[in-house]
DNA sequence: CAGCATCCAATTAGATACTG
DNA sequence: CAGTATCTAATTGGATGCTG
C-alpha cells in the first residue's frame, strides 16, 4: 500500500463515530431496498421496469429514490436509451460490484436463518405472554 | 444435508417476494443501529452503559429498542444480574454471530470506501447544478 | 416506459420526565 | 444503571395524477 491521493479519512474512518462520514454511506447500504436492488444488479444490468417488478412491493417512488441514490454515490450507473417509450437501464458500477456481493450475503442470511429467527421471536413472544399474564388457573 | 425439521420456507426463502418470511428479518439487519450493534457484540458482551458510549450517536430509546428487537429474533442475549444498581449485558448469540461477520463487512467496506463515495456524490452534484443553472456567461 | 410532483397517512426518532 | 412512558417533531412511504 503506497500512497494515495485522497486521505481526508484514510486509516481513520470509524462508523462508531457519529460524525464520521462512513456513516453516510453506511445509512444508504442498511436499507432493505439498497440491499434487494444492489442483490438484483449484481448479475447485469436491468431496465427500471424489470427491476420493479424483480422487487415485488416497491413502489415506484421508492425505487427510483432508491436507484438516484445509489447513483449519486457511484454504486450504480444510469443509461438512458433516446428511444420511444424511453428504456433506461440500470447497471453496478465496479465500486457497486465491490459491495454488492457483502450484501448479498445478507440477503442469503435472511433467506437461510428466517426459520430460526420466526422460532426464536416465536419463543420470546410466548414468554412475554406468559409473564403479563399468569392468569388462568 | 439430510432432512431438517423446519421446511417452511426450506429451499423456498426468497426475500424478492413481499410475501417472504425473510424480508422480516432483512428488515431488521437492514438497519444502521443493527448494524453496529451487532458489530460491537461480536467481540464480546458489553454492558448497556458501554454500547450507548460506543454507538455515538444513538439515543437510549433506539438502543433499547434495537437490542429488545435482536433478543426477540434470537440474535442477542441480554442477562440481567440483580445487583444494585443493576447490570445488564448483552452479547451475540451463535446465530447472531452466524451473520455479525457480514455486518461488520457492510461497515467495514464503509469504512474503507468513504472517500470515492464522497467523490462521485460531489461530481454528481456538481453535474446536477450545472444542468439547472447553465447561465453564468 | 420511466419518470416527476404533490398530498397525505404512517412510521420513526428525539427530548423529557419518571422508576426499581 | 438501565430502563419505561409519553409527547411531539421529523422523516418516510404510499397513492394519485401528469408528462416527454
Amino acid at each position: 500500500m503506497g500512497t494515495t491521493s485522497d486521505l481526508r479519512f484514510f486509516g481513520g474512518a470509524d462508523a462508531y463515530l457519529a460524525a464520521c462520514p462512513s456513516r453516510q454511506i453506511l445509512d444508504v447500504l442498511a436499507n432493505k431496498w439498497t440491499m434487494l436492488v444492489m442483490g438484483a444488479l449484481a448479475d447485469g444490468p436491468l431496465r427500471f421496469g424489470v427491476l420493479r417488478r424483480k422487487l415485488d412491493g416497491i413502489t415506484q417512488k421508492m425505487l427510483t429514490q432508491t436507484l438516484r441514490s445509489l447513483e449519486r454515490d457511484g454504486l450504480v450507473t444510469r443509461t438512458v436509451y433516446p428511444t420511444i417509450p424511453p428504456r433506461v437501464e440500470y447497471g453496478s458500477t465496479e465500486l457497486g460490484r465491490s459491495v454488492s456481493g457483502l450484501l448479498a450475503a445478507v440477503k442469503e442470511w435472511s433467506e437461510h436463518h428466517i426459520d430460526t429467527v420466526l422460532d426464536a421471536r416465536a419463543a420470546y413472544d410466548e414468554r412475554a405472554a406468559q409473564e403479563v399474564e399468569p392468569v388462568t388457573a
